[in-house]
DNA sequence: CCCGTAGTGTTGACCCGTCAACATTATAAT
DNA sequence: ATTATAATGTTGACGGGTCAACACTACGGG
């Protein structure tokens, strides 16, 4: 357990605070620095927030598809989905083909801008998270992605015990 | 509870989308659960918010500190952190002993009310964090941290690349 | 057919976290 | 000492995400 060079400025200090054994605190300033790190890149390559890039992923993955859909499967809000669509189909980033059999969904579709700007964006993403992985090893990889399984199905099971 | 009828609507379906593999999408997306289940805890419980609880922590910890060793050690904004801690204070749940030889850091400590409302939530903040962990192996628990670790180097460095 | 219920999407209010600009104070250089 | 530079903490502005209330539509059972 070596790790006494992160800190220890002027100060007299600790060397890992227990915040740091915290997983919700590791989870959240991993989170704050991966999102940061994404916003620059989509900003600069294509003009996009990361819940705008999200959506593109999904239209690409799914074809077309609701915004309820695209809530469910990645358990976004739907409030900020709505959001989010309206100002991509404003962006001219995305249209909605009205559903035939279904007034109240909007089946949405990505434009050709739409797929241009993700197509920009794709390989810097793509770029990133390759590297992201390529600083793990093939186990850590599997083992965390099991583990964030497991959290969030300890927090699920949390929830219903009420 | 079931949800197998999400997917399969007229189009044939993935079981899981790239976004599930993306761990910048995963993490966004525990944290949002962590951060929730840590919101509901800390009100019912103390009345405090995540950021009001880790500045306790950290006071706890450190004994008594500056804001800006708190944001050196956790890496919180430093705005952020101006800000909880104005509230904390007119909350009564720390107070500023001015410092002596440093007129522009002031020294935070911990009132009772503060030391109270940190042992109010602790056991609850303990037994969760004790919950997640237990989802885990023990293997499991370390190989995350080190992720984290490594995932956070790897951010350093590609933003150090510019 | 009608009504209760569930699903879809919109909106407003709100809080939190981020960023940049700033005033103030300490530190270092010369 | 003077001056430049760095550190501390405050503030305003802003965007993003969460939550609850709502309107509207679809559906299922009586």
């Amino acid at each position: 357990m070596n790790k006494k060079s992160a800190f220890r400025r002027g100060k007299p200090q600790i060397d890992s605070p227990p915040l740091d054994q915290m997983i919700s605190f590791r989870v959240s300033r991993l989170q704050s620095k991966l999102n940061a790190q994404a916003i620059k890149i989509l900003k600069a390559h294509a003009d996009l927030t990361p819940t705008q890039w999200r959506v593109l992923v999904m239209l690409e993955t799914l074809g077309e598809c609701t915004s309820s859909e695209i809530a469910r499967t990645t358990q976004l809000d739907k409030g900020l989905l709505s959001r989010t669509i309206k100002g991509m189909i404003t962006g001219k980033l995305i249209k909605t083909g009205a559903g035939r059999n279904n007034r109240r969904s909007m089946i949405l579709r990505i434009t050709k801008a739409g797929k241009a700007a993700y197509e920009r964006a794709r390989p810097f993403m793509q770029e990133r998270h390759d590297s992201l992985m390529r600083s793990l090893s093939k186990e850590e990889r599997s083992v965390m992605l099991a583990a964030f399984e497991k959290l969030e199905a300890n927090i699920r099971e949390a929830e219903a015990d009420l």
